[in-house]
RNA sequence: GCCGGGGUGGCGGAAUGGCAGACGCAGGCGACUUAAAAUCGCCCGUGGUAACACGUGCGGGUUCGAAUCCCGCCCCCGGCACCA
């Protein structure tokens, strides 16, 4: 059969580039081939190279997820070529929302709409020619996958890591669901405008906390971009301070606060409380009493953005007073919703002298502000027009008075933990992860709890559902699976849309009754360790073998978009550090490399949507330009990471070009032979091409391809050779044509299978370069030299220049600045 | 406000201390053609006939030499947003 291909191909100069047959005829190829099926055993160094997986929804591919497949398909069939053993998986994120709300509005059960939607992008992916290795798909929502989804999650639950707490939630009665904090807006549910309340609601949360430290610290060790290690490492959020304990006045309580800022205690001239905070009742005066209870209220009320939203320094005194431990002045205690009930204490001393926040609310309220650092270590005396937030010198602060911040710092905590009444306290804004959604589509979490009842809670009997004795299901009843519905409508019962299925959520056991648990996991749950199925996708018996994890882990190179910077990079990390403690995998990290893709824009360089009209979809594109030319272009169109818009004129250069080098190719002389300035060319080409895709530089390298491919355009006779190395170069950009142009020059497939090519770095170096002679700093003449030139005979050279010579005759030379092969600058 | 990234021809971009504008798009001229398309060749930062001058967001600095390094400012994009 192939070689009637040959016939064919040398047959037909005439033959044209014709991407719509050649494409299917390839991708049937490396199908029933098995081209691109990831080796087994480990003779060879390995490459794992992972695309973030996409959620398949109903609108299909749109341009913006070739992008990044398109790299990571560039650097698989390169590190193949270069004799790595290559493990480049696809699979489904397919849990998700938008196809339960499919399901809400026509009953169409969610993994109908699921599968029909992997069917679209599954042909759209295989139009585009990525060498997956389709044996390893995987779909999160499958009952196989869903299983090990669930049993990480018992892991976690045995481990403590896992427990139930009750949340506020925005619960909407009206909708009958729990709403994201952005779809809360003054109050009402964005869709329909309805009344949305903070309720407590029994959550299941990961305690993603206690991994804080190492999750930090070991974001030294990952090649990521800057800018996402330092968003994770803000998320992270850690602080060291302490936590001092001021005594109320004529109360059995003290008040814990946390402050990064010990060495200012002396400056606190007023407290607050979180409106949460417990010990609000208690300290709240009679007479203050109508004041608070009415402002606690109003911050109930509101949703943490929209209470957020306001700068304005709100607040009520209690009527309390506390007394500050270093000095025994009696301070007010104020509430206001400026101070957090989520972090640190819930309570702060406030400081109006050298804080902001509290300077604001110090000024609002009519509280002294006494001042008690200083740059100079002298007190200014005067009135403060604004917080002086910065270090310096301690000064209205008795005994510790001269000291700097640091020495302080350290010397007071010392001296407040001698006395108990404060220590040392290292702070996260990390909080834990709430990890329950009271929805159908997701993963069910494999938990039961004990049930009193006096009948059948199937059939309407009373129940009572124990929540604090939770019970894992045990493992080899994995998976749980949904439940069928014959209605997804989220019901009036906060506890979601499982609690209708009475006949799934209630069973007996022992002659007990148990209700399952009713919540859902997140859609973050099984994309939280898809990489780590990947390697041994089929594994019935463990979630994957230690053995295979050894061989491939981490992820050599993971691609995808910056939106997922923190959540879903922190939730995989997490997982992965648990599993690592459980023995499952042998790395600290899941993924060496990260790299983010950047945003393709519309034509007019707006952000593609729908209502702006300006969606590129890539069957088009294919059609029009076929799939080599829209890799190609894609991978032109600038740096990876870089947003840019889109230009269908320009795909149509890319298309040229790839025509040129078919219509060059089909010229091959194999009698041919490269003269010195090809050769030089070739090997400069295979070192720019080479380096470049090595510093996933695509747009230069395929700009280097180009240079090639003119040149080799010029040539009455085209070397063979010359032809082998620039289809060898351009196979991982473009794989289709690479693999007809092979043909063409007489080869039976794969080129996948061909050695990368090699440079000579001699034969890469020019032996005469052109040198500009500049005077005074400006170029003023051009010399060619042989490569490695002196000085001095740079400086001859110049000076049989007309315009050198006659500058020289007016001036005596000052200085010379001689750079080889780079510059000739001489001061007159 | 804070953090991160960026600002270069008509457009996408290249050059990270040494000839600014590689490569491509768009445009112009020419060849081929009865004609058009396609293809091929040449031109293409601005001003100027030219010599030359000017030119990488703006203002300053360092340097023989700056798109590139430093200081100050403006604008655009992304993220975070009272975290004590």
């Amino acid at each position: 059969m192939w070689a009637g291909l040959h016939h064919h191909a040398m047959a037909g100069a005439m033959t044209r580039y014709n991407p719509a047959a050649i494409e299917p005829k390839w991708q049937a190829y490396w199908n029933d081939h098995d081209t691109f099926k990831t080796p087994e055993g480990a003779e060879r160094p390995k490459a794992y190279i992972l695309d973030m997986f996409p959620y398949p929804s109903g609108s299909g591919l749109h341009v913006g997820h070739p992008e990044g497949y398109t790299a990571t398909d560039i650097m698989a069939r390169y590190r193949r070529a270069r004799g790595y053993d290559v493990l480049h998986p696809m699979g489904w994120d397919a849990f998700g929302l938008p196809a339960e709300q499919h399901a809400i509005l026509t009953g169409t059960h969610p993994r109908d709409t699921t599968v029909q939607n992997i069917e679209t992008f599954k042909r759209q992916l295989k139009m585009l020619g990525f060498s997956y290795d389709w044996s390893r798909e995987i779909d999160t929502t499958s009952p196989d996958y869903v299983r090990w989804t669930q049993w990480i999650f018992l892991e976690l639950f045995k481990r403590g890591l896992a427990y139930q707490n009750e949340v506020p939630v925005n619960w909407c009665p009206a909708l009958g669901t729990v709403l994201a904090n952005e779809e809360v807006i003054n109050g009402l549910s964005e869709r329909g405008g309805h009344p949305v309340e903070r309720v407590p609601l029994r959550q299941w949360v990961l305690k993603i906390t206690a991994y804080a430290d190492r999750l930090l610290a070991d974001l030294d060790d990952v090649e990521w971009p800057n800018s996402t290690r330092i968003m994770q490492q803000e998320w992270i959020g850690r602080s060291e301070g302490a936590e001092v304990h001021f005594q109320v006045v004529g109360h059995d309580a003290s008040i814990e606060v946390y402050t990064t800022r010990p060495d200012t205690l002396f400056g606190a001239t007023f407290m607050v409380l979180a409106p949460e905070h417990p010990l609000v009742d208690a300290i709240t005066s009679d007479r203050q009493r109508a004041d608070v209870t009415a402002y606690v209220e109003q911050a109930k009320s509101k949703s943490e953005r929209d209470r957020q939203a306001s700068k304005d320094k709100t607040g009520v005194f209690t009527g309390g007073l506390a007394i500050n431990p270093v000095n025994g002045a009696e301070v007010p205690v104020y509430i206001a919703d400026y101070v957090l009930w989520g972090y640190g204490t819930g309570a702060i001393m406030a400081v109006p002298a050298h804080d902001e926040r509290d300077f604001e609310f110090a000024t609002a309220h009519g509280i002294p502000i006494i001042e008690v650092v200083s740059k100079t270590g002298a007190a200014s005396g005067a009135p403060l027009a604004e917080a002086m937030v910065e270090q310096g010198i301690a000064v209205n602060s008795g005994k510790y008075d001269g000291l700097s911040t640091a020495e302080f710092k350290a010397r007071i905590t010392k001296d407040l933990e001698e006395a108990g009444k404060g220590r040392a306290r290292v702070e996260y804004k990390l909080r834990d992860w709430i990890f329950s959604r009271q929805r159908y589509w997701g993963e069910p979490i494999p938990i039961y709890f004990p049930v009193d009842t006096d009948g059948d809670p199937r059939v309407g009997a009373e129940f009572s559902i124990h929540y604090d004795e939770p019970m894992a299901v045990d493992a080899s009843e994995l998976p749980l699976r949904l439940p069928e519905l014959d209605d997804y409508k989220p019901g009036k019962d906060p506890a979601g849309v499982l609690a209708r299925a009475a006949d799934w959520r209630f069973f007996r056991k022992d002659g007990r009754w148990y209700a399952r648990e009713t919540n859902t996991m997140p859609q973050w749950a099984g994309s939280c360790w898809y990489y780590l199925r990947f390697i041994d996708p089929r594994n019935e018996s463990e979630i994957c073998s230690r053995e295979l994890a050894e061989r491939w882990l981490p992820v050599d190179l993971y691609v995808g978009g910056a939106e997922h910077a923190v959540l879903h990079l922190l939730y995989a990390r997490f997982w992965h550090k648990v599993l690592f403690d459980a023995g499952v995998v042998p790395t600290n990290e899941p993924f060496k490399k990260l790299v983010h893709q950047g945003m393709i824009l519309g034509e007019g360089g707006q952000k593609m949507s729908k209502s702006r009209g300006n969606v590129v979809n890539p069957d088009d594109i294919v059609d029009a330009f076929g799939a080599d030319s829209m890799r190609v272009y894609e991978m032109f169109m600038g740096p990876l990471e870089a947003t840019k818009p889109w230009s269908t004129s320009s795909i149509a250069g890319v298309r040229r070009f790839l025509d040129r080098v078919h219509t060059v190719t089909a010229r091959a002389e194999a009698s041919a032979r490269s003269d010195a300035a090809l050769t030089r060319l070739l090997h400069q080409t295979i070192r720019k091409v080479t380096d470049d895709i090595e510093g996933m530089r695509f747009n230069t390298a395929i700009s280097a391809m180009m240079v090639l491919s003119n040149e080799l355009m010029k040539l009455e006779q085209v070397p063979t050779e010359a032809l082998e190395v620039l289809a060898k170069l351009l196979h991982p950009f473009a794989p289709h044509l690479g693999e007809e142009l092979w043909g063409m020059l007489g080869h039976s497939p794969s080129i996948q299978h061909q050695a990368w090519p090699e440079y000579d770095p001699a034969l890469c170096e020019e032996d005469e370069v052109e040198v500009p002679v500049q005077i005074n700093g400006k170029v003023r003449a051009r010399i060619t030299l042989p490569k490695d030139a002196t000085q001095d005979q740079a400086l001859k050279a110049a000076k049989s220049a007309d315009v050198v010579a006659a500058q020289l005759a007016d001036k005596p030379l000052r200085k010379v600045i001689w750079v080889p092969n780079k510059i000739l600058n001489l001061i007159l």
